[in-house]
DNA sequence: CGTCAAATTGAGGGCTGTCAATCGCGGTGG
DNA sequence: CCACCGCGATTGACAGCCCTCAATTTGACG
């Protein structure tokens, strides 16, 4: 399934290193598809809290994350949050087949993104199945993952959400490794406010519950932001699976 | 998107009045490939509470839901479970491009079903780029949902997870209907403790928050499972979104 | 050193879970 | 026909987990 990159003649500038081409959407593309891409592609960054996509908007460009972590959020009418996705490189970020977008994308840390116009991306699908297949991989990861949540989201408490979103962002954190690797040391992409609206609990419900790993000696705390987990086996086991 | 129904010669007979085949993925086969694949398709029913996959359990066959409701469940280590996701007429069931299921598949209701082995579909999936693409609409949808649930699940009140979850119901129940249709009289396909499971509740929240809708005149409760939804938009004030 | 936002910590209350008793309905058997 | 049983659903009392509100601490930055 990995791509054979022996040679990269004809192959755009801005592809010969990416991700993406590895693992991502566009290891379907053979070169020439590749120089058509990249034709409409555009290569940026963007601040941690852009809003990249939003709720009941129009939706005219797709975009591979590259690097950094993008957070999917949806928003009730008074105001409640949730975070229903969290996407690392190289995720691809977008909604085939619909021209408004349901839900809000934004950058949860600084982010890379290689975006290309919706339009043609659905021609390239239409053309390329392989290119559809790779999306359908993808998007049934998401389910995957969305499923996942719902177990957490519904059933778990907050000791065990939480230990549940350390190890997977442990598992995700790092591009480069494979999806069974975890680092033990990592800085959290996301706020205590926005853990909160991933697991469905409050600010100080995440700050109690990891203030106890803390005090259990299951993980260290650096600035907030750093974790280390001492004892990976036994944050699992509080991970309720 | 929807297909042409003019002429059916050459249709196997079992799919000539089959609804996978307007609005289900098989719309995306010809009449040839419609042949191939009722070889060695079977028509079947289960009944109520019937394991139809089960989580770790190997996946040889794919299925069409017919008619009746499917529950995919999860199940944590010690017992406590959640549904991630309902299917309807005329859902298609199953994880592609993956031998063993993540999940359990139990019919809610008596169910019909339309099987095929996973790798005669996996097969026409690649010949047929427009049956992959049916399968890839399909699971988007279910992304949609589950994300739609993720918000239920963590963000909202009791009241609110049972007031979205009888509009959902009205929305999916009737298998003709389109997916703006909305039914006011309909039985539930799940028990209260399916419900719970559902909704990330106990029973008795999900006994006691029934009551109080049927107590504000909002519901009408019929032998436990009929419900008559009295007044709709009142309902769905109360559904938080 | 002062400012400000983010995070932590504490006290108290409410929503939902737990446990237990009762109700209602369908089926079975006398 | 009725008593009995079994199971799902309802109802009640109480407890606990997590939320709410508020004060304090920490850390980043000028």
């Amino acid at each position: 399934m990995v791509r054979e990159d022996i040679h990269t003649t004809g192959i755009p500038v801005l592809c010969v290193s990416c991700e993406a081409r590895h693992r991502g959407i566009c290891g379907a593309l053979n070169p020439d598809q590749l120089v058509a891409l990249s034709k409409s592609t555009k290569r940026h960054r963007a601040e941690t809290g852009k809003e990249l996509m939003s709720d009941c908007g129009s939706v005219d460009r797709f975009s591979n994350v590259l690097s950094g972590v993008v957070k999917l959020t949806k928003t009730l009418s008074d105001g409640r949050q949730q975070i229903v996705g969290l996407q690392f490189a190289p995720d691809f970020l977008g909604r085939p087949f619909q021209a408004e977008s349901t839900l809000t994308a934004e950058a949860a840390t600084n982010v890379e993104l290689c975006s290309f116009p919706r339009q043609t991306l659905e021609r390239m699908m239409k053309e390329q199945p392989d290119l559809e297949h790779r999306v359908l991989e993808q998007k049934l990861r998401e389910l995957d993952q969305a499923r996942d949540w719902m177990v957490a989201l519904g059933r778990k408490t907050a000791a065990e959400k939480i230990a549940s979103f350390l190890l997977m962002i442990a598992r995700n954190i790092d591009p480069a490794a494979g999806p069974e690797h975890r680092v033990t040391a990592f800085d959290l992409p996301l706020s205590r406010a926005e853990i909160a609206d991933f697991l469905g609990l409050t600010i100080e419900t995440v700050s109690r519950q990891l203030t106890r790993l803390r005090g259990d000696n299951v993980i260290r705390i650096d600035n907030n932001r750093h974790i280390v987990v001492g004892d990976l086996a036994r944050l699992a086991a509080r991970s309720g699976d």
